[in-house]
DNA sequence: CTGAAAGCGCTTACAG
DNA sequence: CTGAAAGCGCTTACAG
């Protein structure tokens, strides 16, 4: 069985190998007949274009990179995961294939050099990123060279690229979580916030901040711990912050949910009861949520609309199109579980 | 910013096309004053080699397709999403690239053509299937064409290519299970079997049988029921056959553990206490299991070890290594947690 | 140790 | 409507 190719696709068919080129990309000035005659010999053959000669004939890969930065193992995580489906799935959806690439952190030289190796050699047409710091070089640096990159969770509106593309969470989510707090009648609340590189916690972080100013409640630099954007951390940050208060919060609004997954750990351990006596607010809509005890009380996203506006847009750049938003915001909806109790009660 | 290519490289450096592509390759038979000297102007210019000319000149692509055919959402399951984490860390650490794709199912011809095509087009150096039936003639299409396809829960002893590759569950784990409940003083046993197409769910129904013949415990038609391999099936399957039975066993042996989580659903929509009433045993070890009421006691594999075995195998293959096993089996382990009753007490 | 040349497979602008 | 030719970027066997 040896390889064919399209010199002998088009002996077969007794036509030329740019006739046998304009068949297979569907060109429309070949005659029926012959686009017959050359299609039945392709088939006969299973005759598939390589991909290599193509390219390098200046056509594109049809492969975007999907580069996932991220220091705590992904596996363990359904939410995390989901996202990847939610990338090839959108990416499939639209014709095109994923290049997938797991990277521990991106301070290492080696795993920038490995991702600037990929879009080099051109083996994608554009990538999309998630977890990556607002101000993040690497991104900077593809961006000058023309490469497209597609961010989930970054705001740069002093660049105005076409190829910068991102998706970001609303900025008023902490706000918001703020003004539920104070309308189920808590005024003693405590914050957990995430880590201040990401767009999405520092305007968390700014929500949270404002919302307590519009409700006339003084910050309580003791109620307010770092809690970084895991499980881990935001047991830690609970657990310590429980320990060396001096009077307790009533309510605990969370960065994230998998923040107030910790909180719950830490609350759980100093047998402080939810919400009986700590309340606690996340924000994501992780599926864990609702398996929780008592289920959590959370600002929901729909994470594969932010990846499908995220893939979409890459690709159109990709495509050259023009009238694409270069960052999109996504809103969040309230889903009031058990995790909040209601003060005013 | 004009593109630069190896004869742009040669140039600058004063040497020849042949002598950039050897130092980029590392050839060691290049005085290292011309290899410096050709590193300074690649590096001044950042220049990567393009992977379409390498590949045209017969260079491997150093990617492994990850095919994942599945018709019930992955997102929303841990387990199976970090498969892709093992797929992808794996052969990360091998140098190679994932190029991923999901598919719905095989039945479709246009899933199949996605398949063949990526393979054809050279995209891939080879490929790891996973949600395979163990007669799938995809399978045996591409091995027949010398492509490499490494596939997850398949076995075909009649077949012997090295380019056929795979690996599997061990094939006594019905029988362990059958033993454990046995020994747990179970007698009354039901069984909640899989889909007869999946190698391990073919083996497991086995197993389960040969363990109750093991034990001289009758087999009561009326106690097995199939669940296919999703909890919403083993629900449906559960709800049926507790509807149905004129008695209830005390145990009741799972194919696999999402099987088990809709068995546990089942049983409390039946008001039936899990393990007062019925004993539920698992096999695979989903992280799951782990939160249930009562936590699920199971047989759990190491699916880290599966993903490594494949990829590594399937590299060899791919690097016209030799000595490598076309199979493997892997063992699973017991672990007991609260889901079955010790009637021996 | 090094270069000229052949070869890999495709597409497309051009000419007819 | 169709073909001959140029061009894309690399590697490697060969000759020296």
């Amino acid at each position: 069985m040896k390889k064919i190719n399209s010199a002998e696709i088009a002996r077969q068919a007794g036509v030329s190998r740019s006739t046998v080129s304009r068949v297979v990309n569907s060109y429309s000035n070949v005659p029926s007949d012959t686009r017959d005659r050359v299609m039945k010999v392709i088939n006969e053959n299973e005759y598939y274009p390589l991909l290599c000669g193509q390219l390098l004939a200046g056509k594109r890969t049809g492969t975007i990179g999907f580069f996932w930065i991220s220091d705590s193992p992904i596996a363990n995580d359904i939410q995390s995961s989901s996202f990847f489906v939610h990338v090839t799935e959108a990416a499939t959806e639209m014709g095109y294939l994923v290049l997938a690439c797991i990277l521990k952190n991106l301070s290492d030289k080696d795993n920038i050099e490995h991702v600037k190796k990929i879009y080099m050699q051109e083996r994608i047409d554009g990538g999309i990123f998630i977890g990556i710091d607002n101000h993040e070089p690497l991104i900077d640096e593809l961006v000058s060279k023309n490469k497209i990159a597609g961010v989930f969770d970054y705001h740069r509106p002093e660049c105005a690229e076409p190829n910068r593309i991102s998706v970001n969470f609303e900025t008023s989510t902490g706000i918001k979580a703020i003004d539920y707090a104070v309308s189920m009648g808590h005024t003693k609340i405590a914050i957990l916030d995430g880590n201040p590189e990401r767009y999405s916690c520092l305007t968390r972080h700014e929500g949270f901040l404002a919302g307590l100013e519009k409700h006339n409640i003084p910050i309580r630099k003791e109620w307010i711990a770092n809690a970084d954007i895991t499980e881990e951390h935001g047991y830690k940050a609970a657990l310590d912050f429980l320990s060396n208060a001096q009077e307790l919060p009533t309510c605990i609004c969370c960065q994230n949910d998998s923040v107030a997954f910790g909180a719950y750990k830490a609350l759980r351990e100093k047998g402080i009861s939810i919400p009986g006596q700590i309340s606690i607010i996340g924000i994501d809509g992780h599926f864990r949520g609702q398996l929780m005890n008592p289920p959590l009380t959370t600002f929901e996203f729909n994470f594969k609309k932010f990846f499908r506006s995220l893939v979409t847009r890459t690709i159109s750049a990709i495509e050259g199109k023009d009238g694409y938003d270069t960052t999109e915001f996504i809103d969040s909806v309230l889903v009031e579980r058990g995790s909040v109790l209601d003060l005013r009660k």
